[in-house]
RNA sequence: GGUUUCGUGGCCGAGUGGCUAGGCAGAGGUCUGCAAAACCUCGUACAGCGGUUCGAAUCCGCUCGGAACCUCCA
């Protein structure tokens, strides 16, 4: 049994994870802010963790997953325009901004159950926790670190450096972030360029505002999530993700502000996925690189050949680290698209297959390397949840289970507990912990079986008649619309949909 | 400019101081009426230049190149 080792942003070493609590692990993931489409950048974090969480259930865990939904904008540059993202974009669309974020929330749902992502235990919005963020930003104004100017609150980034460890998380220095040359508009109100709002004034045309002690406005960008994992998972909690992007300056704001606050370094581990490329650049608005959801599975976009699959996506998310820069490109999602299907279609023959045993004698080599190939799963996905690797293994038992079927490795060439032991990992890592599954859409479905099984059988006809015009026709036709017949060596045909 | 990070075979991508993942594509073979699928075999790659070492793609230094963050951002 090997221990599950973390890779820490907070310390840049992989640890030893033990939880703050025996059993119970809570995690917080910043969510999608819904006031657009989620792109295929935004996939991956919500993939990664979802192994992380089934991963830690697996475990025995009891998880608290918090995932939130920023649905009160925020300013689209901090202190020129203080424009409310959402309000801003609901007058080009007409809509009410709580009518745009109740759409994007939705699409944003559809795409998570498209790639099989578990539900978080907790999914709160910003709005829905504007009097706790409010009353954060009160504790952090009495205990001296942050000042209200003109109806809008700032955090003292520099009073706050001078009692703590600022920088901890992304190493940055305050005394070089203070000599930044970089001019910004409207910074007048802040007593140092380094400090960021908690709560800002909102202008007349903002339609998003509160009322709050400090007039009408709307919470800074970064309180929400300080505000809501506390009020959750504790001032000090086990895990919080989210892209690297957010590192600096957002996880390092949350961490200033909570300690302030609450008085703890909020959390113990701390993990980022690294972003998705495209031709090298990170995908995102400002590349107008952006490829989404929507896009991406009905292959509407000048960027994709073809539609790719939410599962061809996840695949191919879980096959690079996810500490890694995952480069999009058509090839490797065909690529995936192509491993997956091999990998799911040995999956199915394994679900098929029952130990038979036999005479003759067990192949010690072969069976040895089945169980380590098996039992290296928990050893790599404990190694920072390497699910390439994992996948990897996986790959290197496909042509057994192949050959248990083809006949090419006889049932007793293993023993029955390995064989156990084969099929519970593929149970394990590519269904639970991998969250992999398939769109059947043939399950169930006896009306397509009949017709199948009749074509089937009157290609067999054809063909005990030598009569292969007819029955190529038939496989033919059948292929051209997605349909595989598979002459199986004992005769029989098999088929499947693409 | 500052901080960080990366550079692996045709493509995507793991990874470790010596035992040289995996996927896709490609080549040959087995099977098949022909295919498909499946099975078997084949690729000695790690930006460049130095250094440390018995031994480095893996450690150190330099050079070149890319990227991320410093501003909304997964």
């Amino acid at each position: 049994m090997s221990e599950l080792k973390i890779y820490n942003s907070l310390h840049r070493q992989k640890e030893v994870f033990t939880s703050l609590h025996p059993g119970h692990v809570g995690m917080y993931v910043c969510g999608p802010t819904v006031s657009g489409e989620s792109h295929l950048g935004h996939a991956r974090p919500y993939i990664t963790f979802d192994v992380v969480f089934r991963y830690l259930k697996h475990l025995g865990y009891k998880v608290r997953y918090v995932r939130n939904i920023t649905d009160a904008g925020h300013f689209e540059e901090e202190g020129r325009e203080a424009v409310d993202k959402i309000s801003k974009f609901a007058k080009i669309e007409k809509l009410e901004p709580m009518e745009l974020v109740q759409k994007y929330t939705n699409l944003y749902h559809w795409a998570m159950h498209q790639f099989n992502c578990l539900e978080p235990s907790i999914e709160p919005t910003a709005t829905g926790h504007i009097i706790e963020q409010i009353e954060m930003i009160k504790t952090i104004i009495e205990k001296g670190f942050a000042y209200e100017v003109n109806g809008s609150v700032y955090f003292d980034v520099k009073k706050y450096a001078a009692n703590y460890d600022y920088g901890i998380l992304s190493g940055r220095v305050l005394e070089d972030m203070l000599e930044t040359t970089r001019e910004l508009e409207g910074q007048d109100e802040k007593r140092n360029k380094a400090d960021f709002a908690l709560w800002k004034k909102a202008p007349p045309e903002h339609i998003m505002r509160w009322p709050s002690p400090w007039g009408e406005g709307f919470p800074g960008w970064h309180i929400e999530c300080s505000a809501m994992s506390a009020k959750y998972l504790g001032s000090q909690f086990d895990i919080h993700g989210g892209g690297m992007d957010l590192q600096f300056p957002h996880h390092e704001s949350e961490i200033a502000q909570s300690e302030v606050a609450h008085g703890d370094m909020m959390a113990k581990y701390w993990m980022h996925n690294n972003m998705i490329t495209i031709n090298g650049r990170k995908m995102g608005k400002a590349y107008g690189n952006t490829i989404t959801l929507t896009e991406m599975f009905s292959g509407t976009s000048s960027q994709l050949d073809k539609p790719y699959s939410p599962m061809t996506i996840r695949f191919f998310v879980l096959q690079t680290h996810y500490r890694s820069t995952l480069d999009f490109s058509n090839e490797a999602l065909q690529a995936a698209e192509k491993g997956l299907q091999r990998l799911w279609s040995a999956y199915e023959t394994l679900q098929n297959l029952t130990y038979t045993g036999g005479t003759g004698a067990i192949n010690e080599e072969l069976d040895k390397q089945v169980r380590t190939w098996s039992l290296e799963c928990e050893e790599f996905i404990n190694d920072d949840f390497n699910t390439a690797k994992v996948l990897a293994n996986l790959f290197e038992l496909t042509p057994v289970i192949n050959s248990l079927k083809g006949g090419q490795i006889k049932m007793h060439e293993i023993s029955e507990d390995t064989f156990n032991l084969l099929k519970q990992t593929w149970n394990t890592y590519l269904v639970d912990i991998l969250g992999i599954r398939m769109e059947s859409y043939n399950q169930d479905d006896n009306k397509l079986d009949g017709v199948l099984q009749m074509l089937i059988e009157m290609r067999k006809e054809a063909k005990s008649r030598k009569d292969y015009a007819t029955s190529d026709k038939i496989r033919n036709e059948l292929l051209s619309i997605g349909i595989q017949l598979k002459d199986e060596k004992d005769g029989t045909v098999s088929y499947s949909l693409q």
